[in-house]
DNA sequence: TTTTTTTACTAAAAGGTTTTAGTTTTCTTT
DNA sequence: AAAGAAAACTAAAACCTTTTAGTAAAAAAA
């Protein structure tokens, strides 16, 4: 049976479109509807079981009361994690949120910011990729609220939620090195993201600091595209007799689960004398029997700033001031399993 | 900068509406417009960077080219990773995918498929929650398409894609009892969804069939509200030395994690000689020291399937015939990291 | 009694698109 | 030369809201 709209309830009542839309929308009162109409408006729209079609609404009021969000994979743990208190928080305000995943692709993600642009979202909260300034840039000077979560771009004035990467990275591992690790591997994504450059610095810098003489071969570079593959072969270089790492730092919780889940039957049991830090708590190592340094971030207040900064800039229509910079605070957790 | 319409475009070339509506839709040929308009009009479209306006399009023409997944939990990586399927399987056909979490609440459930039909999304993909028939059968009396996944209702004649839920919680606790375990204790969530007595059955003719006397203490319930309290007050009760279980079933990965994290620090010694089995190999246990027998569910099928579904009965204006009944495999998977 | 104010309501436009049912002009036929 | 067909385009309605700028009738003030 069809949808039934403002001007069903308006004919069968004899009022005019006008007048139902200002009951349905609270505005009685301020228009001085009667008592007695706007009584039967609300009769008259429950029993037409009239649900607003908010297209038409949004059409005209040029808010589709929709957010986009843009992260790099949806099903990776940290992003869905995020991607749940945004929706919570949005739905606050009746705000539902688009979800996207960009691959870390810098045409798919152009491609969304377009697609959801047509779709007039309101607003946008992007996990952004290398080489997508410009169309972020496009989008602040078309007056769309953004933010960007995670990372950001140095070179660009825009809102941003992220964590003092350096200094996490540092901490991380500066507490491999103080549980007596001396060769610490690394893998990093080959990306020009700041983001990926602090965690990079932070642990150079903790090496450097504790004496350490850093050897080239001990940083290597993986690829988006092939992730899989490219692991294993910058694994299997660190593991080997000649590089011989004793300790792992993994810029991701994506890199270090999959680093680890990308060893061959024989390797695995190098983990049983070897460190493992990374960033962000994977579940993964929650009951790993080697021990692990995590770093949790604020999954929570990542969300909520976000949403507390799009919704300010949706909703104030004048100009919002400078571009809101929030960094949070991590915490390093030292995990052991304790079999026995 | 203003967004510029379709009558921009028109107006630039002193051309109809119309005109320009046909051409940028592809319809220039079957309606014989001239080379060389079609010509200026893409020119000017691009350099008024014309971008269509989706709410429009869709209050036109009733598709919002917009599906609402509404699951438990999208940040529970069992949810997410079929989200994420989902949202690229219907990005091929232009669609988008809103994301909602229902938190097993049936009236949150309620209420979101109220504000999605009001966004007038063109079909619901549901894994969901007790107590929402009444609701779900409004949407199929409404002829909007739904497809429900992971659970269904017997009562409810609709599409939808599952597993054999009997008989791959036979197959686990089987598999759990071929490894000698004798006294299986078991956690399963208040609900009467049929996925989870069906997962029930399968475990309690499991032992039967092995010949083992189930004790009625070993299967014991949490609530969906309070469920981290829940599960430790009833986990506490499994391994105490009355029940003294040797072994666990759990039907769905979250419970499994939860339960073994929520474990006292003094207790979690027990699962050095305990055999853990679940739903969903979460990676919570992809290195854990005990062995674990977990399912593997076909996840990119799951969302696949439910695209395929959704979009036939999208894209074909006429009813289609019978609901839709998929039932998926799934596979058993014994995993256990070997330290040394 | 006339004017002003208040009360309770409405007509019509606007937002951007698609689509139906044309129209006008030019070209072919006969 | 007239009729018919083809080519190239258009006017206007429709989708459903919200909002602006009212109006008509009743009540209050002068």
């Amino acid at each position: 049976m069809k949808r039934s709209s403002i001007s069903d309830i308006a004919k069968r009542l004899g009022v005019s479109n006008t007048l139902v839309s200002m009951v349905l929308n609270g505005k009685a009162k301020e228009n001085r509807i009667s008592e007695e109409t706007i009584k039967r408006v609300f009769e008259v729209a429950k029993e037409l079981n009239y649900q607003p079609n908010q297209l038409a609404r949004g059409l005209r009021t040029g808010k589709s009361k929709t957010i986009g969000l843009i992260v790099a994979d949806i099903s990776n743990p940290f992003f869905s994690r995020i991607g749940r208190k945004i929706e919570d928080e949005a739905s606050k305000y009746g705000y539902h949120v688009i979800f996207c995943s960009s691959d870390e692709n810098t045409q798919k993600t152009k491609t969304l910011i377009n697609v959801l642009n047509e779709r007039q979202v309101d607003g946008f909260i992007i996990s952004p990729t290398a080489g997508s300034q410009q169309q972020i840039k496009e989008l602040l000077d078309s007056d769309i609220p953004v933010v960007l979560i995670d990372r950001y771009f140095t070179e660009l004035e825009t809102n941003y939620i992220a964590i003092d990467n350096y200094t996490s990275s540092y901490k991380i591992v500066k507490s491999l090195i103080v549980q007596g690790y001396k060769r610490i591997g690394s893998l990093f994504f080959n990306t020009d993201m700041v983001h990926m450059k602090h965690r990079m610095n932070g642990y150079k810098d903790a090496c450097k600091e504790a004496g350490i003489q850093l050897d080239e071969r001990w940083i290597r570079n993986v690829d988006f595209e092939n992730l899989e593959e490219s692991i294993k072969k910058e694994m299997k270089a660190l593991i080997s007799p000649e590089i011989d790492c004793d300790s792992f730092f993994f810029p991701t919780g994506e890199l270090a689960v999959k680093s680890l889940e990308g060893l061959a039957e024989d390797d695995i049991h190098i983990f049983n004398h070897t460190g493992i830090s990374c960033f962000d708590d994977p579940e993964a190592f929650h009951f790993s029997p080697f021990p692990v340094i995590t770093l949790t971030q604020p999954i929570n207040e990542i969300g909520n700033k976000a949403i507390d900064i799009i919704m300010e800039e949706i909703e104030s229509e004048n100009e919002v001031d400078s571009p809101r910079k929030v960094i949070l605070d991590s915490h390093i957790l030292e995990r052991r399993y304790e079999s026995h």
